[in-house]
DNA sequence: TGAATTGTGTAACAATCGGTTCCCAATTTA
DNA sequence: TAAATTGGGAACCGATTGTTACACAATTCA
């Protein structure tokens, strides 16, 4: 019918997500995305529609790339017991940030953003962060033999914690606390169930 | 000799540091500021050199003013015991929010956000959160029996747990974490020293 | 081949940004 | 009165913001 994209629709988004993940929503310019993405303004309003509609294309991305990839994690029965996968959870973050990798989480950060004014951006953020709350949750039954209530707010607990790490981790604050943060969830895990 | 102030130096700082908490640093706009302090360009320039200069001495304020006093708490032995103490700086917490605050952390927002580039910023930042996490240590020393290494581990713990309730307390999502927190903090506190 | 359709690239848009400089009136102290 | 300093503006700077418009290229279908 007419004439194709040169471009390929999902190496683009791939790249805009990581522009958007290390600046935030606000702060990532439209010459950063552009040149990130490898196209030009005229490309990216034609295919993406503006710079809101592709931050929430991103979000959806990196819900099921990020978020749904860890929730998967923490439920699968077969990559040990809930103790372990949890515990996982928590040192792939850690080994993250000692790789390098200051970028916190994509979600934590357009929460606290000025994204957070926009309704459908922070939908798609409590989305997520729900998710990764019910993972944690069905690892937990797994885990420990507590009761609905109890397992609920160690779960909200545990999820603050992973939380903040990851805002530690963005913010390249060394005050020792990743060094031994492991240790700390896997302390909150085994005393748990007492 | 010369003209007096109009202004009240310490107001205006107040009035500012009310905006850059909202807003945080590089989203408070010069006229954001101007309207909240109440002052025009001139007067601005002419009393706190520029922004950042105002920035920082927003957070030295927020740094005597909020994190001084949560430290003073945690370390006031006549304020109850360790335990008390701890539990009573995430009540105040929750309750903030439950009043409509939820402008969250100046500190956190600042080491998230731009101003994480910036060095003078973040030792100041680095500053403020090393404080706290020498008060929550101090308390935990009056709260349980843990030896050194652990009684670190478990300040982080917490700290990390209270970054993460102010980071949720600014992104007004729901996700029934709150609500419970206190509880889940005490848990974190009963069962350490087991 | 020719018309229709769509992507590409660039220019330009209006608005705002933080920062600076200027002027002059107002007010103080020497 | 004279010197000194602030207040309240206006004006401007270069740069940036996200967005729109338009000419041109490329591809497909009839």
């Amino acid at each position: 019918m007419a004439r194709p994209r040169e471009f390929d629709t999902d190496e683009a988004l791939e790249a805009a997500m990581q522009v958007f993940w290390q600046h935030g929503y606000r702060a990532a310019s439209l010459p950063d995305l552009l040149d990130g993405m490898g196209l030009t303004r005229g490309s990216l309003y034609k295919a993406f529609r503006d710079k809101k509609t592709l931050f929430l294309q991103v979000l959806d991305r990196y819900e099921t790339a990020a978020v749904d990839a860890g929730v998967s994690m923490l439920e699968d029965s077969a990559a040990g017991d809930g103790r372990t996968r949890i515990l996982a959870l928590f040192e792939g973050l850690v080994t993250a940030v000692e790789k390098g990798d200051h970028r916190g989480c994509l979600l934590c950060t357009a929460a606290s953003g000025a994204a957070s004014d926009d309704a459908e951006i922070a939908a798609t953020v409590h989305r997520g962060l729900a998710k990764l709350q019910g993972g944690l949750e069905t690892a937990i039954i797994d885990a420990t033999a507590l009761d609905a209530g109890d397992r609920r707010r160690l779960a909200n607990t545990l999820l603050t914690q992973y939380i903040g790490l990851r805002m530690l981790a963005r913010s390249r604050l060394s005050l020792g606390i990743l060094e031994h943060s492991v240790q700390g969830v896997a302390d909150i895990l085994d005393h748990a169930s007492d």
